[in-house]
DNA sequence: TACATAAGTAACATATATATTGCATTAAGA
DNA sequence: TCTTAATGCAATATATATGTTACTTATGTA
């Protein structure tokens, strides 16, 4: 469960309180998302890609290329 | 919760039935997703791009265009 | 040193995705 | 008409994403 989360939000220069808030989550959602040890929703993802400015694939597509 | 499943499915000629086993999850599962009823898991989603040979945008990002 | 902010982590509770089973409906072919 | 395949749908059970709370560990800065 890769992803590109966090080092998208810190180029973006906000905190995972701040996403989860923006998002409607709390952080420690956003903080597990991040290490890779939730397998989120399809509306979580969506919603985290809109709010970075990004799109379902750059966040979350073949990061576990392996 | 709309996406474009449905269409590609139909369109690679393969039933609700064969997309789920070879994704491991039920025909429900993929029934209800097709109806925008279920909000599915990401991995769910990745599996279901690979196997339809599409990307996650192709079958998820801005269906929703309302 | 102290204090504040950001992040990691854990226990428990709740909501919901998914499984299981079963039945109804539709369309296509014999 | 009968049969079969594909799909829709509903009730109940289970697994897990997410919330809540709280403690801990950096890190920077006064």
């Amino acid at each position: 469960m890769k992803n590109n989360v966090k080092i998208i939000r810190m180029n973006a220069s906000i905190t995972q309180e701040e996403l989860a808030r923006k998002v409607g989550v709390t952080r420690q959602t956003i903080g597990l998302i991040e290490k890779g040890k939730y397998n989120p929703s399809l509306q979580l993802c969506i919603s985290i890609a809109k709010e970075l400015n990004k799109t379902l694939d750059e966040l979350f597509w073949e990061v576990d290329a392996e």
